[in-house]
DNA sequence: GATGAATGAGTCTTCATTCAT
DNA sequence: AATGAATGAAGACTCATTCAT
């Protein structure tokens, strides 16, 4: 065959990273095989690794590229010009994260799994990951900054200690959702406002 | 040879799954061959194999073990004696998590996330690890509970869900420190708190 | 497309072979790659299995053209009309291997080394080769006939041995060059005359 | 199985080593398949593994090994008590490689021929060998040096060169065994006499 | 005629588990 | 009871060759 188009290799490229993700997600990164994401690609083992030159390339892959569609679709929320208070940006948040995690017939939430764990053995993995979500911290922490100028939150309040805690809402959301199964965000946020506003007790008139 | 005595036994299968849980730690559930685990517990294959038939028997029981102490650890918070105040339980939460972690020089918090990963794909580990975070996440929610009845939170919060948000800050300090290194259980309680009474900014009389 | 001239096809052949040979001297005739005679030719794939249909046809077109290269430089020595005697033969010979082995950046003392091995194991090469070096020898002896006739050597001298003796002189100077580096052919055909006339210490009387 | 003797791991490393010397004489050092080796052992594969960890370490000791042999057979021949005058110390080095190259049904001169290929392109394999070539070499200049101290050579000879000449001699004889077939040392010792003494022409009175 | 992407059998190596001693 | 050598079925990856375009 000859020179394939740039197009048609990027959709070949797509296709084995969509096989690769359908597998890691259902397996784990480990015990999901070469030949597993080969199969179900349906291309040969030579096509496969034309395009990614090891296993490990894949997985890197794989995340990254599942985190990076995860960015696109929180970016409004960290749009500077339409800055959600804070329980509805929470909501947003995980409201945008139950929905991106459908996509494809593959479940992020647990791609999201197998990412946190190989993370912590793979230097090449952690790096980039450690990257992507310093970034994601970061525009949550640029958020908190807009609300302290705008005084939605106290003037004493440490941005990076309060984008650090939304931070943990979100990841804790992601992972109870794979550990114990759905989380209602509508629900997870309204119990936030509860626990947040303690003040107003119907029995005290 | 004489029988060993089931005190000798219990010490030795203690010695072995202390060097499971280093391992799994260090490098993962699938990256830790047996060899590793028999040459870090300074037995013999066969001495290994006496005490756990298989691998998968091992991770099981070092997930397991690892779990179970933490929910001695997690225990106190959740005396019906001593309630304490959401802000406070949840700071207590997470640095109970802070100090259980650095157990014997293994990094829980890594294990963990290890054990989240592996929970996606195999069936016994699974069922296992949901029935103890289960467990948990109730007994959150029978704290919730004693603040609802008291007035503490609103009449109308609704336990589990205020569980489920507790539950999700917990398990997300502790990605997010496995992820992105080390978070203050204090600063991250102080952020809850000043995310949670915005409106009354003390400054404005 | 044009047919392509005899003589553009001609040209093309040597390109591949020059990239063949050059792959081979350098990481012998296994570890090369085809991939890598193909992309050091210039040429694609389908370009270079239309000259040479295996990699075996190439091995065997390499490394003949290296020996009959060599036939060519050896030529004059073998002529009849000017035949040298014994000492200085011997220093011609292994001058020109010298001279020879050198050509165009690639070094066919290493080619040699391959040759010798792979003949060893592949029926068709071995017969090729043994063509090349059978005639050799046998130019070799018909010298050494030349000079026993002309009695320059012994009457009883049995000129297959003598032939014998030399080519295995030739073969060592290359081997050991090969081996251990250079090896000077001014000083190895002296010392073979040096242990040719020890008894006649031109300093006695 | 318990620990195994030192006695028997040396024996069965022995028996691995052997079949790979078979195995690579008979089709080279990279046609020849782990998998022949094992098989032709008797062993698994796993045994043989773990005796040597990889394919480049068996062919490394199956060719030193084969060298180590060849410098014991050759000891006597470098005695000083007993210098062999040149054209007997030629035949006996000879002679001795005719002998040592059958032993066990492998004939050593076609793993060296693989050798002396492998050599060109292996670091590990060349740094090995050239120290091995080079000590041979140095135990031929010491006997050069003590044929000039007494007087069985020239006083001008140069005892490297005359050692380069005779391991020419003795590394073509292998060669040329290799390539061509039998040599017969004596007739190989004889030819050398015959070009040395030319001048006792018979022809004339 | 030319291209170079695709094929897939074949390679080396690993590692959970067993069992003879 | 304990040992640790042996097993052998995978698994990741390669590469000579083909053939659709």
């Amino acid at each position: 065959m000859p020179k394939i188009s740039d197009e048609r290799r990027a959709q070949r490229r797509e296709v084995i990273l969509a096989a690769a993700r359908a597998c890691f997600e259902r397996n784990g990164l480990h015990a999901t095989k070469m030949d597993d994401i080969i199969r179900r690609s349906g291309l040969s083992a030579g096509a496969v690794y034309s395009y990614f030159g090891t296993k490990d390339e894949l997985v890197l892959a794989a995340l990254t590229s599942s985190m990076a569609e995860l960015g696109i679709a929180f970016a409004p929320l960290f749009d500077p010009a339409k800055t959600l208070p804070p329980l509805e940006f929470v909501t947003e948040l995980t409201a945008t994260l139950r929905r991106f995690t459908k996509k494809d017939g593959v479940d992020r939430t647990r791609i999201a799994m197998h990412g946190w764990s190989e993370q912590q053995r793979n230097e090449g993995i952690r790096a980039t990951m450690q990257a992507i979500y310093h970034g994601l911290r970061g525009q949550i922490q640029g958020v908190a900054e807009r609300w302290r100028a705008s005084g939605i939150i106290s003037a004493d309040a440490v941005d990076g200690d309060v984008a650090s805690l939304i931070f943990s809402l979100v990841l804790g959301f992601v992972a109870q959702t794979a550990i114990l199964g759905e989380v209602d965000p509508a629900r997870h946020a309204r119990a936030l406002a509860e626990l947040i506003a303690p003040k107003v007790d119907p029995r005290r008139p």
